[in-house]
DNA sequence: AGCCAGGCGTCCT
DNA sequence: AGGACGCATGGC
């Protein structure tokens, strides 16, 4: 990237790579010395330098707000409890950041990740963008855009099937259509408290209570959010329940709410990473 | 060459 | 309420 088409913001407390490649979002891809990917229909190219952000010039406001960096982080890693697996989660992932994305195409990569390991899941978001998506210019560059819900509705199963979305193709079409017909308004649901929240999303066609927790936690800042994955409840049977032959999901949802407190989806976030990229099964 | 993955919907006890 | 099963795909 040309110096002169960016420019800076403060990012105290943050680390972009780790928080691009920790699970939450599928598109960003290395540019450089830096990553180049999409907010919404806005082009960017984004490197860290030490505490300060550099930004495709205009970027600036929609970076700040997307990476979230008025998190006061500090003050959220210091309420997570104080336990072992805990803190050597949080030693490790210092500067991750949950995101505030838009909401459909979060809600939409969720639909597709089922079953899916991160680097298929980004497979899936890069077809659907070059296939759907709106292309923007960035300098030499061409980036796509996630393609609005009314342009998905207008998709078919086996179009989605080709961009290897398998089963989850009907899923996916099925939510479309009911977002572009305004029958689910994502945008209005910010006003309603989580409890509701999720209920709303979890009638959603492919949406279960762990994609309904992603996407409250990654779109909506509902920051208590904590999704319970294949890695997620491998570390709490083994680290919060080492002794108990049968842990029930209910029993680990409840004990979640409650042990992880008011940031539980970032704690959540910092097990999730630590336990892919810090354990021998994860490397 | 299997094993596994940021699960969900359905049906059974 | 809790558990079993089918569903697709490709990186490793
Ligand atoms: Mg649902």
């Amino acid at each position: 990237m040309q110096n002169r088409s960016l420019e800076t913001l403060a990012c105290p407390e943050f680390d972009l790579a780790v928080t691009l490649d920790s699970g939450q979002t599928f598109h960003w891809e290395a540019h450089g010395t830096g990553f180049v990917g999409t907010i919404g229909e806005a082009p960017l190219y984004v490197e860290q330098r030490g505490d300060e952000l550099l930004v495709t010039k205009g970027a600036a406001g929609i970076a700040r707000n997307y990476f979230a960096l008025d998190h006061p982080l500090d003050e959220i890693c210091r309420s997570f409890p104080d336990d072992a697996a805990m803190s050597a989660a949080r030693d490790f992932g210092r500067g991750l950041r949950i995101l505030r994305q838009p909401e459909w195409e979060c809600l939409a990569a969720f639909i597709t990740s089922s079953m899916k390991q991160v680097a298929h899941i980004r497979q899936m978001s890069r077809a659907i963008r070059e296939r759907w998506g709106q292309p923007h210019r960035l300098d030499d560059l061409e980036l796509f855009s996630f393609p609005s819900a009314v342009r998905m509705a207008a998709a078919t199963e086996q179009e989605l099937r080709d961009c290897a979305l398998g089963y989850r193709a009907k899923n996916l079409l099925a939510t479309a259509e009911r977002v572009a017909s305004g029958a689910a308004d994502l945008h209005a649901w910010r006003e309603l408290p989580d409890s509701e929240l999720r209920e709303r999303l979890c009638e959603l066609p492919g949406v279960g209570a762990k994609v309904a927790n992603c996407v409250m936690l990654f779109a909506y800042e509902r920051l208590r959010a904590f999704p319970i994955d294949v890695w997620i409840e491998r570390v709490l049977k083994e680290k919060y329940f080492p002794r108990a032959r049968k842990v029930t999901a209910e029993r680990l949802r409840v004990f979640c709410d409650k042990y992880f407190g008011e940031h539980g989806g970032y704690a959540q976030q910092y097990l999730f990473h630590h336990a892919r990229k810090a354990t021998p099964r994860g490397r």
